[in-house]
DNA sequence: AAGTAAATTTTTTTT
DNA sequence: AAATTTACTT
């Protein structure tokens, strides 16, 4: 078979083994992807195995697309009877609930609508509201993490609530809003995104007869990404695997990145005891990055403890050493980027170059960095078209027309466009919801009807409103009604939504600028639902479902010649030029990272997956000053700079940099340690992880960034004189040195902005903010797990951490 | 009721 | 610095 020769004996041992369980663990860049796609494309050309009987599942719809792509390109020429599914979790699940959820015994219909993070939020809050529970005191997000968490972990309600400690208040609250979560949801026929994995899970626990139509359905099933599930994708696997076994999972536990989403490495780890008769087959031989890349990726991983030993090699040459750069500040360190891509594009235009972050927030200076050289980019992450209001609107209407008990679609629409629907109308409305226990549309139904004329508290402009309202929606279900018997194309919907609810009116009425983008963004809307027509015909749920779990993620496109985006959503990419950028304490690795090994470790392995999506060129950049809260602060270099091996480092910084110094402070040991890595030497090896002595002392570090920081600014900071900051690596050291307390207390008004202190009864914490003088000056500092707290210098007893 | 100004909070990472 | 929430006019 011709594709096949494309594979080295390793990949082919992995695609020919088809049948029963088979556990791939694959290095970055050892073809994983290509390993997956050969072998669906094996299973229905070779072994003429029908495509709907195959179930490939990924973690993004972008892998999927991805999936889908080369499979077809696999295949093509050849006329299939069906297509394999290629699927995220999510929408395998949506696609089994929407079929047997009733089966689920709940109370669940097939009309269920999916509540994405913001709809989960406005539950919370109106559930806190209900409970008479203040927000202040209990922040809707946090509340909304650990209802997630808990749910992950395969926790229901009562499983929480049992072991909420019962002098713990505000777990206790928690609680309660837990409780009151799930109702509403319940009530409103909504799931949110947690809920499709669970409740999948539910009804395969429960139904044998659905587990066994799936089992039957897809009789070879394929698992991208396997370190990244959770206990839940977990057991939904084991489901759907009960009866034939022949399950393939790929991953590498040295990328696991999503722990944060109870993402648990010990399912790939545990993979052979899962399934007994499993076959493990290695892949070690990357194809991607130079043999200096590899080095550099292999220094910083193996710093962490908890890992299986892997020999990642490949026969690619050595390369050019990677590139540093110290900036500034945040825009010259973009500055710097967008200038060496011009040059780089100027070069070679082909060649398709990544700029990756650690969170989001980073990508503006970049974007204007760029737009000033007009250097095309493509950004992905951040807003997500189907985020933008006027786009939530109209999806509203429509999942208000497929189900009208969706209080959430309802409040957001009701009074847009404005039809004297404020407040008070509101909140009447929901009391009488709460009253008759019924759902807001009901309640509409119900208080405008004949009889109840006169005992109500609304004005006869009100009612009419609400009738204006119920008329409107009546209006779209009938048509969608009609369409479902006629096939009436999604689109035509879709304008309905658009045109007979006023909205276009009041957008055009506008008259404004950002109106019209508006109205630009709804034909987009109209467009993708032309599309949709044109390509799928399932209806405008399926259309809706779509713009529920399509991501901001699902914007890369591959022909761009920049692409911006998280180290998160660079997974499973590779690029020929890689800039990593915003490589500072507290940013990479990220300070709600810091103090917690096991998710210090997790950053390690991002920082493992940014450095291995480059082929050729990796840059490195940070900066000496970087804003946070619109406040600059003091920044340090990252501790994962400081564990690449420092001659394998070039460096363009102009004058001293961070890295000028580090080498020649340490230039004999770190030669020893970089030439060690290559080789065998365990006794250097050793010494590369961070042992507190690799080339520096922190005083002279100390030393160094003082000095700079008053060159740069051309005088002290703020309060003078300069404070006693520790630098990164000597909390680094003292963390190595497991924790040893610091016993020099400083003088009093020495804590700026920037530095890290220890609370008696916070812990650790970051200074944020320093306000006032003398006696009177407060402290705003961050303590993680405790949150901001404002102090008073003088009593706090704060010491260097 | 609706629009505007002021105050307050926000950032991890994603389906 | 930007976005969201609240307070204050009209």
């Amino acid at each position: 078979m011709e594709i096949l020769s494309s594979l080295n004996p390793k990949q082919l041992e992995a695609v020919k083994q088809t049948e029963g369980p088979l556990l791939v663990l694959a290095g970055a860049g050892s073809g994983k992807t290509r390993v997956i796609t050969v072998r669906v494309a094996y299973l229905i050309a070779e072994k003429g195995i029908a495509p709907y009987n195959i179930l490939a599942v990924t973690f993004t719809n972008k892998a999927a697309a991805e999936m889908r792509e080369r499979i077809n390109e696999l295949l093509k020429g050849q006329k299939l009877p069906s297509a394999p599914l290629i699927s995220t979790f999510h929408s395998l699940c949506v696609r089994i609930l929407r079929q047997d959820i009733v089966e689920l015994g709940e109370g669940y219909t097939q009309s269920f609508t999916i509540y994405d993070t913001d709809d989960s939020l406005k539950v919370i809050k109106a559930s806190l509201k209900d409970s008479g529970l203040d927000p202040k005191m209990f922040p809707p997000r946090q509340i909304l993490y650990a209802i997630s968490n808990s749910k992950n972990k395969g926790e229901d309600y009562e499983m929480f609530a049992s072991k909420v400690d019962y002098n713990d208040e505000k777990r206790a609250a928690f609680a309660r809003v837990y409780k009151l979560y799930v109702e509403r949801l319940r009530n409103a026929n909504a799931l949110d995104f947690d809920d499709l994995m669970i409740k999948t899970v539910s009804l395969l626990r429960k139904s044998p007869e659905v587990r066994e139509k799936y089992n039957d359905r897809y009789k070879y099933i394929l698992i991208d990404e396997y370190q990244d599930t959770n206990p839940l994708q977990f057991a939904l696997v084991k489901y759907l695997t009960e009866k034939q076994q022949n399950i393939c999972v790929v991953g590498d536990d040295a990328q696991s990145i999503y722990g944060f989403r109870q993402a648990d490495i010990r399912n790939i780890l545990d993979f052979e005891d899962h399934f007994p008769k499993a076959k493990t087959v290695l892949l070690e031989q990357n194809y991607r990055s130079t043999q200096t890349i590899l080095d550099v990726a292999d220094a910083v991983i193996a710093n962490n403890i908890g890992r299986k030993e892997k020999k990642l090699w490949t026969d690619n040459p050595a390369g050019q050493n990677i590139t540093y750069y110290q900036a500034f500040d945040g825009d010259q360190e973009a500055k710097f980027t967008a200038s060496k891509i011009y040059d780089h594009q100027r070069m070679n235009s082909k060649e398709k170059i990544a700029i990756l972050y650690r969170t989001n927030a980073q990508s503006r200076v970049f974007e204007e960095a760029l737009r000033k050289m007009r250097i095309g980019y493509n950004i992905v992450g951040g807003f997500s078209f189907y985020e933008r209001a006027e786009v939530r609107d109209i999806i509203a209407y429509l999942k208000l027309t497929l189900n009208p008990f969706d209080d959430i679609a309802l409040l957001r629409v009701i009074n847009k466009p404005a039809r004297g629907l404020g407040k008070k109308t509101l909140d009447e409305l929901a009391l009488r919801s709460k009253n008759l226990g019924v759902t807001l549309w009901e309640t509409i139904a119900t208080i405008t009807d004949e009889k109840y004329e006169g005992q109500l508290a609304l004005t006869p402009r009100a009612k009419k409103s609400l009738l204006l309202f119920k008329g409107i929606l009546e209006g779209l279900q009938k048509l969608l009604g009609d369409s479902s018997k006629s096939e009436k194309p999604v689109s035509d919907l879709v304008i309905a939504a658009i045109e007979n609810t006023g909205y276009s009116l009041m957008l055009k009425s506008e008259n404004s600028e950002e109106a019209e983008t508006r109205l630009g963004n709804l034909e987009e809307l109209v467009n993708a639902a032309v599309d949709y027509d044109q390509q799928e015909k399932n209806g405008l749920r399926d259309f809706i479902d779509h713009a529920a779990l399509s991501s901001d993620t699902d914007k890369y496109d591959r022909n761009a010649p920049v692409t911006l985006m998280t180290v998160h959503s660079a997974k499973g990419l590779e690029f020929p030029v890689v800039f990593l950028v915003g490589l500072e304490d507290g940013i990479f690795p990220h300070a709600r990272s810091i103090n917690d090994p096991k998710e210090l470790e997790e950053e390690r392995r991002l920082a493992y997956v940014a450095i291995t999506r480059a082929e050729k060129t990796l840059y490195v950049t940070h900066s000496t000053r970087r804003r946070v809260y619109g406040e600059e602060m003091a920044a340090e270099p990252s501790q994962f700079l400081n564990e690449m091996p420092l001659d394998l480092i070039e460096d363009v910084s102009r004058g001293n940099s961070w890295l000028s110094f580090a080498k020649s402070a340490g230039a004999r040991e770190n030669r020893y340690t970089a030439k060690a890595l290559r080789g065998e030497n365990k006794k250097a090896k050793a010494r590369s992880t961070y042992s507190g002595e690799t080339y520096n002392t922190p005083d002279a570090i100390n030393a160094f960034f003082n000095k700079k920081k008053g060159e740069a600014s051309g005088k002290p900071r703020k309060d003078s004189p300069a404070p006693k900051e520790k630098s990164g690596f000597e909390k680094l050291k003292e963390f190595a040195a497991k924790e040893k307390p610091s016993q020099a207390e400083p003088p009093a008004g020495k804590f700026l902005p920037g530095a890290h202190v220890r609370h008696a009864k916070y812990g650790k914490g970051l200074v944020l903010r320093r306000e006032g003088s003398g006696d009177n000056t407060k402290l705003t500092v961050s303590f993680p797990g405790f949150g901001q707290k404002k102090l008073i210098e003088k009593f706090a007893k704060l010491e260097n951490a």
